[in-house]
DNA sequence: CGTGCTTTTGAATAGTATCAAGGCCGGTGG
DNA sequence: CCACCGGCCTTGATACTATTCAAAAGCACG
């Protein structure tokens, strides 16, 4: 996996591209730090201090809290441009942990320049206020989802929730490895739960199939109509 | 209740006094609208066009948006100094509607005039950006909350939730109007359940006291138990 | 080809939601 | 001032969903 300059980097979706002057951009990017992050590698954990911020060049992330009795909850998934470990007043240590669900390709800067760069280019804090408000309203309907939805609603959700981050490959199955464990502790439920409501969707409603540990989507429209209820369009 | 211009305005809390100029306050002044909404009246309704920002200045509000078969989850209390109707890409509608709860004066500042502010006050960028990526933080405790409490905790984390947004009177009352229903609807649950853990509340634990129509908090550190196990303090 | 982890399935249990009825309170009008 | 009305709240009984516990099957890896 190769490391690159932003100057190079291909990434459209990168705030740093999308928002900094090209003056900025070679200022960043020779101050930046640049990891890779093996499957299963932790990027963030829990409690440590927050040194600045992390943004996913390549790769794919979960993004988790611990509860009661060490139970976690997966808060969100995150993919290529996306954004690890919020800035924010009032806290200095971490409330979320990462880890890269695959091999991934990370950038990392820091609190002073980040400052800086917040500071210097208006349009960088304006993308990134309308990229918080909009996780914001995202995260208030899931919130929504998870309070109202029964356990078979639930999976759905948590099935086309990772469809919208990570997408399918070409025998449409879910491109990224994951767990019973990780969709239950998504939306709120246990693994026999979930284990459950996945044979439904296979058996009865024939949206989904199982392959070994991959599961391939066959009805992702069927899926939203299980949901659809709690989606009023306007 | 009296309309305020932002020169004379005192809310401290306010993102325009917070972080705008003398001459842009001024100018925001002058453009903004103030309306005074009565006990119950909607301020937005889900579906409508958004045209603008809705700035608290003095009032107790409720944002709530619908789900499946019209039922309501309360998404969010709002009080002085508090933004309705988040700005952000990709919307013209709000997924929300908001509510007073109680006679509210509010400021509405139209779109235009928000992002001629944006560009010249970089200090409001950065500030609003931060307040957004506070407020997910929140919410994103909150999911986890409902995700994985039961309904006793769950009730105790709503009782927390309105003490933390409008505080309590000289005699520990709640200091506004709200019905089982509200709690219920906050917290993913049905109002009976809420009546029955409201009354263990009261009559096994102590915490609390139903007077009448208002709830008074006897003992917030005995709520804050019920549900501490979730909150790991760094 | 074991060994250990993940997944599935079954049965029992516990927790909540639902349904139904009655009580309480505040407001209104006689 | 009192009686009544309607909405909100409480309580009990019941039904159901989801969790828990237990065990077996499947799969991946060394």
């Amino acid at each position: 996996m190769e490391k690159t300059s932003c100057e190079l980097c291909t990434n459209t979706n990168c705030f740093v591209k999308m928002y900094c002057s090209e003056e900025w951009i070679q200022k960043i990017s020779s101050s930046k730090f640049q990891v890779v992050y093996k499957q299963n590698q932790n990027i963030i954990r829990e409690g440590e201090l927050i040194l600045g911020m992390f943004f996913i060049q390549k790769g794919k992330v979960k993004v988790y809290s611990t509860g009661l009795e060490s139970r976690q909850h997966i808060v969100r998934y995150a993919s290529d441009g996306h954004i690890l470990g919020h800035m924010g007043l009032g806290i200095e240590k971490y409330s979320i942990s990462a880890v890269a669900m695959e091999d991934s390709l990370i950038c990392f800067i820091e609190n002073d320049m980040l400052n800086e760069m917040f500071v210097a280019n208006s349009k960088l804090s304006i993308g990134l206020m309308m990229y918080y408000s909009r996780e914001l309203r995202k995260s208030e309907t899931r919130m929504k989802n998870i309070a109202q939805m029964n356990v078979k609603e639930k999976v759905a959700e948590a099935l086309l929730l990772m469809i919208e981050i990570f997408g399918l490959n070409k025998e449409n199955e879910l491109n990224v490895p994951f767990s019973r464990e990780d969709i239950a502790s998504s939306v709120g439920t246990n693994v026999e739960s979930v284990s459950r409501q996945l044979t439904l969707l296979e058996e009865a409603e024939g949206f989904i199939e199982k392959r070994g540990r991959k599961i391939a989507i066959l009805n992702a429209e069927g899926l939203k109509k299980i949901i659809h209820e709690y989606f009023i369009q306007y």
